[in-house]
RNA sequence: CGGGGUGUAGCGCAGCUUGGUUAGCGCGCCACGUUCGGGACGUGGAGGCCGGAGGUUCAAAUCCUCUCACCCCGACCA
C-alpha cells in the first residue's frame, strides 16, 4: 500500500447520497470525472475487472461468442430502425468534420443485426448468440447515485439470432439460465420479474432486479407462488362478470359540493336516502375518470379518459408504459374549456367514449367488468350517478392497465397477497422478435430455399452498475465488505506494532507466503501510520480477510508467535500461529469456494 | 424538462444578511521530533482566478444580471 495509488477519505463526500457511491469514493475506488462519468482507481479497477471476468466466463460457458463494436457509430443504421428518432434526447449525437451525423451507441441491436446480415445467409448458420462488453452512452435526464446510473457505463449486451420462435425461446432460456448463474456468482440477489419492453421493442421480456430501496423500479412479488412483475408490467385480471338481470337501476342524485372522492363518500354515507343498507360507501365504490393528453411520436395530440376505482390513483409509470411510444401530458384548465362536455370533478362515462358526446377515447380498469355498479360523475356540476352499471348503462372503448398497484393486491396467478418492493435493474432479457431484422432486412434461406426473416433476442447486464450494486448490498457502518470473488484482494495484511519492531519482518514474510500460495494480498506496509488508521482503512476498503501482525508477531519465532485473522464480514477473530496462517487461509478460502 | 438545495484548498465547512486587513477553520499533504492495537501529539510549511461571465462601486467571496456544474424530489433506463 505504500506504493498504491490510493487516498482514503476520512469524511463522506457530500455529493454522494447512496451508500455505494459514498463508500466507493471514500475508500478510493472511483472518482467523479464528468457528469454521470467516473474514473476507476486501482482498487476499483480490480473489482470492476473481476466483475467483468465473471460475466465473461459465464457467457463463454453458455456458448456465446464475444465480439466488439465501436461505440462511435454512423446514424444510418439507427435511422433505419427508427431509433435515431425514438431514442430522443437520451441519444448522444455528434457530427464529424464533414458534418455527418454520428452517435455514441446506447446499445447495439442495429450493428449486431447488420454484422450478421453481412456474413450469414442460411438457416444452417443459426442459431447464433454473440455478445460484447462495452461502454454505452445515454444522455440521461438525471444521472444519479454514482455508478448506479451514469451517462457512460459498461454493459454486457448479447444478441441471439434464430430462424423461428421456438429457436428464439431456446436462446432466451439459455440466456436466462446463464444470467441466473452470473448473478449468483457475483453475490447479487436478484428477483426475476416480467417487464415492459420499452424502447427496445419486441414482445416478452424479463428484468433481473436486485432488491434495494435505492432502486428505481417498483415490483410486486407473490408471497406464495413464484409470480413477480415490474409494476409497470403487472396485468390485473378481470373478475368474472355478474349477470345484469335484477341489478339495481341507476339514478342521478343531487350531490352538492362533492368535487373529491372523499367528500362524495362522506356525503353519501351521511345521506338518509343515499346511504347503503348493507355497508357504508367507500372510495372503492366510486369510478374515477381521469383525463390526460397523449402526445404521439408524430406530434399529434389525443385526449384520453381513464376510468379507475376511486380508491386508486392512475400510476403515471404504468400509464406511460401502456401508451408508449406516446407521451402523457396533463389535461389543463384550457383543455377543459375546449371540451365543454367534461365537467371538472363530475366527469362520468355518460359522455366518454368514441361514440359519446365528447368523442374522447375511454379506457377502463379491468376491474370495471360487466355487472359492476358504481358511483360516478353525472357530467353536471354537483351531481353523481349511483348504481351505474358497466355493460348495461355504459361501455368503454377498451381496458387499460394503468391503476396503481399496491402491496396486498391479489396475485393474478394464485390470488394470494402481493408484496411490493423496490429494486435496481441489473439485467434485462428481451425477445425482440423481428423488429430489427425487418427494419434492416436480415433474412436467411430456410430448408426449402425460402427467405425468412430472422427472429432476435437481446440481453443486457449492467457491468459497471453491478460493481455499485454489489457495494450497495455488501457493506456495513465501517465500510465495504466484498464477496471474495470480486474483492480487490483476498487478504488485507496490516502491520500493527512499533516502527522498527519485529512485526514488519513477520508481515513481510507472511506477504511472501500468501503470494506463493496464490493469494492476492493488499499489504499495508505504510510507515508512520498509526494502527487506528490502518484498521479503519482496512475496514473501509473491505477485503474479506484482514490479517494483523501485532504484539505477538515475530518472524524469528514463527511457531510460537501469533497473528490475528479477522473475517471482515462476520467480525470473527482468531489468533493463529504465524507458521500456520497461510495454510489456515488457503483452507478457509477453498472451503468457501 | 418542472420543483427544491448547494458551489470558498484534495475532503468537510465558516465568512455573504450589514461590501472595506494579507480569505479563515478542521481533516488530509510536506519537513523535523515524540508516539506506535482503534482515525496520536508538538513545531514549522505548501496549497485558493471564493464555479464562470458581465455589471454596480473608490472598493465585491459578499450586491445585481446571466450562465455553468453538482445534489435531492418528480417524468426516462443496464
Amino acid at each position: 500500500m505504500s506504493n498504491l495509488f490510493l487516498r482514503t477519505l476520512r469524511e463522506d463526500p457530500t455529493d454522494a447520497e447512496v451508500p455505494s457511491h459514498r463508500l466507493l469514493v471514500r475508500a478510493g475506488y472511483i472518482r467523479r470525472a464528468a457528469p454521470g462519468g467516473f474514473s476507476w482507481l486501482p482498487l476499483g479497477w480490480i473489482v470492476y475487472r473481476n466483475v467483468e471476468r465473471i460475466v465473461r466466463e459465464e457467457m463463454d460457458a453458455a456458448g456465446f461468442q464475444e465480439v466488439h463494436f465501436p461505440a462511435l457509430l454512423p446514424k444510418e443504421p439507427y435511422e433505419a430502425s427508427g431509433r435515431w428518432v425514438e431514442y430522443g434526447d437520451n441519444l448522444f449525437r455528434l457530427q464529424d468534420r464533414h458534418g455527418a451525423d454520428m452517435l455514441l451507441a446506447p446499445t447495439h441491436e442495429e450493428m449486431f443485426t447488420l454484422l450478421v446480415k453481412s456474413l450469414y445467409g442460411s438457416y444452417k448458420d443459426l442459431p447464433l448468440c454473440i455478445y460484447q462488453i462495452q461502454t454505452k452512452y445515454r444522455d440521461e435526464a438525471r444521472p444519479r447515485a454514482g455508478l448506479l446510473r451514469g451517462r457512460e457505463f459498461v454493459m454486457k449486451d448479447s444478441y441471439s439470432f434464430d430462424v423461428d420462435d421456438e429457436g428464439l425461446q431456446r436462446s432466451y432460456d439459455r440466456h436466462r439460465a446463464a444470467y441466473i448463474k452470473t448473478f449468483d456468482r457475483l453475490g447479487l440477489p436478484v428477483v426475476i420479474v416480467s417487464a415492459m419492453s420499452g424502447a427496445m421493442g419486441g414482445s416478452a421480456s424479463e428484468e433481473f432486479l436486485t432488491p434495494l430501496d435505492v432502486g428505481e423500479d417498483t415490483y410486486v412479488r407473490c408471497t406464495t407462488c413464484d409470480f413477480a412483475a415490474n409494476t409497470e408490467a403487472m396485468t390485473v385480471p378481470a373478475p368474472d362478470p355478474t349477470p345484469l338481470a335484477g341489478l339495481r337501476e341507476a339514478f342521478v342524485a343531487d350531490t352538492p359540493d362533492t368535487p373529491t372522492i372523499q367528500t362524495l363518500v362522506d356525503f353519501l354515507n351521511d345521506s338518509a336516502e343515499l346511504r347503503r343498507d348493507d355497508r357504508p360507501w367507500t372510495a372503492a365504490d366510486t369510478l374515477k375518470n381521469v383525463v390526460v393528453k397523449l402526445r404521439h411520436p408524430d406530434g399529434s395530440a389525443e385526449v384520453l379518459a381513464i376510468g379507475v376505482p376511486g380508491d386508486r390513483e392512475v400510476d403515471p409509470k404504468r400509464l406511460e408504459a401502456q401508451v408508449a411510444p406516446a407521451e402523457v401530458e396533463p389535461f389543463e384548465e384550457a383543455d377543459f374549456v375546449a371540451h365543454a362536455a367534461l365537467v371538472k370533478g363530475y366527469i362520468g362515462p355518460g359522455v366518454l367514449g368514441k361514440d359519446q358526446a365528447s368523442g374522447i377515447r375511454y379506457l377502463i380498469d379491468p376491474r370495471v367488468v360487466e355487472g359492476t355498479q358504481w358511483v360516478t360523475g353525472a357530467d353536471e356540476g354537483g351531481h353523481h350517478v349511483l348504481w351505474l352499471t358497466a355493460g348495461r348503462d355504459f361501455t368503454a372503448d377498451g381496458t387499460i392497465q394503468a391503476a396503481e398497484v399496491r402491496g396486498g393486491d391479489a396475485c393474478p396467478t394464485c390470488g394470494s397477497a402481493l408484496e411490493i418492493a423496490r429494486g435496481i435493474e441489473m439485467g434485462h432479457i428481451f425477445q425482440l422478435g423481428r423488429k430489427y431484422a425487418e427494419a434492416l432486412d436480415l433474412k436467411v434461406q430456410d430448408e426449402s430455399g425460402q427467405l425468412v426473416t430472422v427472429t432476435m433476442g437481446s440481453y443486457g447486464i449492467g457491468v459497471s452498475r453491478a460493481v455499485a450494486a454489489i457495494a450497495e448490498t455488501n457493506h456495513d457502518e465501517s465500510g465495504l465488505v466484498w464477496p471474495r470473488e470480486v474483492a480487490p484482494a483476498d487478504v488485507h495484511l496490516v502491520i500493527a506494532g512499533k516502527e522498527g519492531g519485529p512485526q514488519r519482518p513477520a508481515a513481510e514474510q507472511l506477504a511472501a507466503g500468501f503470494l506463493a500460495a496464490g493469494l492476492r494480498v493488499l499489504f499495508d506496509d505504510r510507515e508512520g501510520v498509526s494502527p487506528g488508521v490502518r484498521f479503519k482503512d482496512a475496514e473501509l476498503i473491505g477485503v474479506p480477510t484482514i490479517v494483523v501482525c501485532g504484539r505477538g508477531s515475530d518472524a524469528d519465532d514463527p511457531t510460537k508467535s501469533l497473528v490475528e485473522v479477522k473475517d471482515r464480514r462476520s467480525g470473527e477473530r482468531a489468533d493463529v500461529p504465524l507458521a500456520d496462517v497461510v495454510d489456515h487461509l488457503t483452507a478457509q478460502i477453498t472451503a468457501v469456494a
